[in-house]
DNA sequence: CAATCCGCTTTGCGGTGCAAAGCAAAAAAT
DNA sequence: ATTTTTTGCTTTGCACCGCAAAGCGGATTG
């Protein structure tokens, strides 16, 4: 447990609960070597001025790491996520997970129908 | 398509992506008759300010119905899911249940495992 | 040697979540 | 009878933040 209440819904940390910085975590999460400024740009499909506040501020937060080299004579950012930002992420997508659940059983019992127990990540962060 | 863009991240409504507003919306999903300001707010664990300020913006994006009546000589206050609510928040959960769905995708590419497509709320949907 | 482009960062502001304060009416206490 | 407390909310104030637009240094192109 880390954090003070088990209720799901408080355990979303805002700085993954932004729909930009969301895409930002996936789109890193499926690339083990990072991404350049411009790819993730494009994959996440916002503006240069809002990826970089965001990765300003995931930056802060020790969820990704920010390396500047060059290619050839420009400038080239390559952004990766960190391990810490790797295992709080996951955790935020527990925590979703948990809420997305919470409003299933919501609806099933509502429509008298038994409640769903279908689970996306506990059994997949449970190997790791 | 009731948004311009396809992209998942894109479709998380503001309105119901904020952690006091989910509870709020969860809550009142499973329960048809509504609930008493003071119901939710104890199955929230939200203030009274915060729970005022969070329904006065359900209320204008007509996502809830508010009944203000009286429990003997005291002021009491119901609220309820609207239709528009409802479906709409049915739809912000699909939208979420992407999001999940892309970052498990991600996660399994990563370990070299086959996609998980299990879905939660879709197949529901497609019933109602 | 302009002018344009590239790869970002900074600025400004409008919107908002949250804690604390406020408020009217009812109930309890004295 | 009149203070005090409780109930059931609403309002206020502020600090934070997401976003669009502007800025900026260096490379490249005409």
């Amino acid at each position: 447990m880390s954090n003070t209440h088990d209720n799901p819904y408080a355990r979303l940390e805002r700085i993954f609960h932004e729909p930009g910085r969301l895409t930002i975590m996936s789109n890193l999460l499926g690339a083990i070597d990072g991404l350049t400024f411009t790819e993730l740009k494009e994959a996440c499909e916002l503006t240069d001025g809002n990826l970089s506040r965001h990765l300003s501020a995931l930056e802060n937060a020790k969820a990704v790491h920010i390396k500047k080299s060059f290619a050839g004579s420009r400038p080239q950012t390559t952004i990766s996520l960190s391990k810490q930002g790797r295992e709080d992420f996951m955790a935020y997508l527990q925590a979703l997970e948990a809420v997305l659940l919470d409003a299933a059983e919501k609806v099933a019992v509502q429509d008298g129908k038994p409640a769903p127990k279908r689970t996306l990540f506990s059994t997949r962060l449970a190997n790791a």
